[in-house]
DNA sequence: GCAGGATTATCAATTATGATGATTAAAGAA
DNA sequence: TTCTTTAATCATCATAATTGATAATCCTGC
């Protein structure tokens, strides 16, 4: 074949080592054989790639011009034999993830991603923020391998879960609405304002589904949420860790409720689908989320 | 060779065809050269490529795992085949180009740019905007293939240069700057204001070199150049082009200048070095610099 | 200037691989 | 069923790569 991988190979060798032996010695083959590779690569490519003037070959302008090209070629064929490799390993060619963010901080997430890009460098990772819903919505329909969600009560039995941590709800609002002058906030106080909570468009609104209040705003977007917090809209419930630094600079506090303790823990699940099997990027991806959380757990309360 | 371009060729004709016959037939090969092409890459693979539980083979997912690196092996040999084509065609593999933005509009350049890429989309393209001395430097030193400059009066002997057209200076000053206040303005007006002009860091300021005034000051950016304008720091000479809009919104006026007309020409010139071969992409940037620089000249003045 | 070491080119012999055509078997379509 | 199309297999051929040996060349050190 005319351009052959061989002869980009010994082109490639020769350059690099500097001399036609050289390359023969790096490649394992006779020195005859570059020479006849670069050779028959000269005339396919119809001028000559080395100035065989002085003892050493020296690469030629053109073939210069050849060399990115080249190393393209077989750098793409040198990935070709990973991606081989990887399928022989059950390393999946991609794979996607879904959280909830009121389940586990964007920065523990977006942390796994640099790690997984170290481990899996072939394998297209697609991570994908979500409510609660949609998350969950992604497992069922198979458009992701994995979702970590806030645990429900049960799951279907094609689904797979593994409680991985708790993370902190508590009850917020603005630092001036008027429940945040309160010395304790019963439920009955918190009925007579609005509620803001998460939801999806993509899956509907529910209405009418809290026991509080019947007036209640949607977002899809934490950081809308956060807004409108902010603006004294309503008050919300919130993971502490997407609260934490508005908190800490006053914009927002937790009120004292009276029905529950002020901060009030939630199971985080991992979820995903029984069935197909589970290659490597899986299962690294399983223990290294289980074991991030696990830490996440010993953070100390604010 | 293990993973052969054959085989990858006869593998991606066999997914796109449906069929080894067919493949074979798009090849101009023998089927059964096709059939043990694929039996050889899915021995060297480690895995089948095709269910041949069918009557036509059906792509398995390991072999659709791969489709995408295979692909992209190809590609880039068919890259390689063609900048060895190129080269033989004497078109350059990359190529770079210097314009002293005092002499063309930036927006000439850039349409040559898009121009430049359907026509030779293999060969990378450097656009630097220059200051004169900066973009004549660099032809100077071999560094860019090509300059647009404002003319000067002679070039050393190693140069080529062609005139392509006139740019249109005038001088200006912003809108409440005192001499926009005249009628008419002398030499010795100018002489008792700041005069702002472009130079270059890199070449080194030059001083005292106006005949009309000692108190200058010097930017090498256009834009710095018609901030301090607006803002009335001083008066300076500039083409047409470059404040075009500005004189049109009316922050800044031309000056009615008694010793030379309102609007004066420059003469900008194309220059390269002499030696070395000129390819097929300077040849084509040098007609289509100067024919977009002709349609330049019959723009409507001001 | 000359010897020694290392390099490249060339050639004939060998090996490996691809390509071919014929044949068989099997899977749809009529 | 019969006809067509398809894939696999095999022996054979052609092409190309590989090798080892050899000769010519270049550079270095003496």
């Amino acid at each position: 074949m005319e351009l052959s991988l061989e002869q980009l190979q010994a082109f490639i060798a020769t350059v690099e080592t500097g001399s036609f032996s050289a390359a023969a010695r790096r490649l394992g083959k006779a020195q005859s054989s570059i020479s006849g590779l670069i050779s028959n690569l000269e005339i396919d490519a119809g001028f000559s790639l080395f100035d065989r003037s002085s003892k050493i070959p020296k690469l030629t302008p053109e073939g210069l011009a050849l060399m990115n090209d080249v190393k393209s070629v077989l750098k793409s064929h040198r990935n070709l034999r990973h991606r081989i490799d990887n399928i022989m390993d059950s390393v999946e060619s991609e794979i996607s993830l879904a959280y909830d963010n009121m389940a586990i901080p964007d920065g523990v997430m977006l942390g796994l991603a640099s790690e997984f890009e170290q481990q899996f460098p072939l394998t297209s990772l697609m991570l994908l923020e979500a409510t609660h819903k949609r998350a969950y919505q992604l497992i069922e329909q198979n458009k992701v391998n994995l979702a970590v969600v806030i645990s429900q009560d049960d799951y279907p039995e094609q689904f797979a879960f593994r409680g991985i941590c708790h993370v902190h709800y508590c009850t917020v609002a603005g630092a001036k609405h008027p429940l945040a002058k309160l010395d304790k906030v019963a439920p009955q106080d918190l009925a007579q304002y609005r509620h803001l909570r998460i939801t999806d468009t993509q899956t509907g609104f529910r209405r009418f589904d809290s026991d509080l209040t019947s007036n209640i705003w949607y977002s899809n977007s934490p950081t809308t949420m956060m807004e409108m917090l902010r603006q004294g809209l309503g008050w919300a419930e919130m993971p502490l860790h997407a609260v934490e630094s508005q908190l800490l600079n006053g914009s927002i506090v937790r009120l004292p409720t009276s029905h529950q303790e002020v901060t009030f823990p939630h199971c985080v699940d991992l979820i995903w689908q029984i069935e197909g099997a589970m290659g490597q990027c899986l299962q690294w991806l399983l223990e290294r989320i289980t074991n991030k959380a696990k830490a996440l757990n010993q953070r100390p309360a604010l």
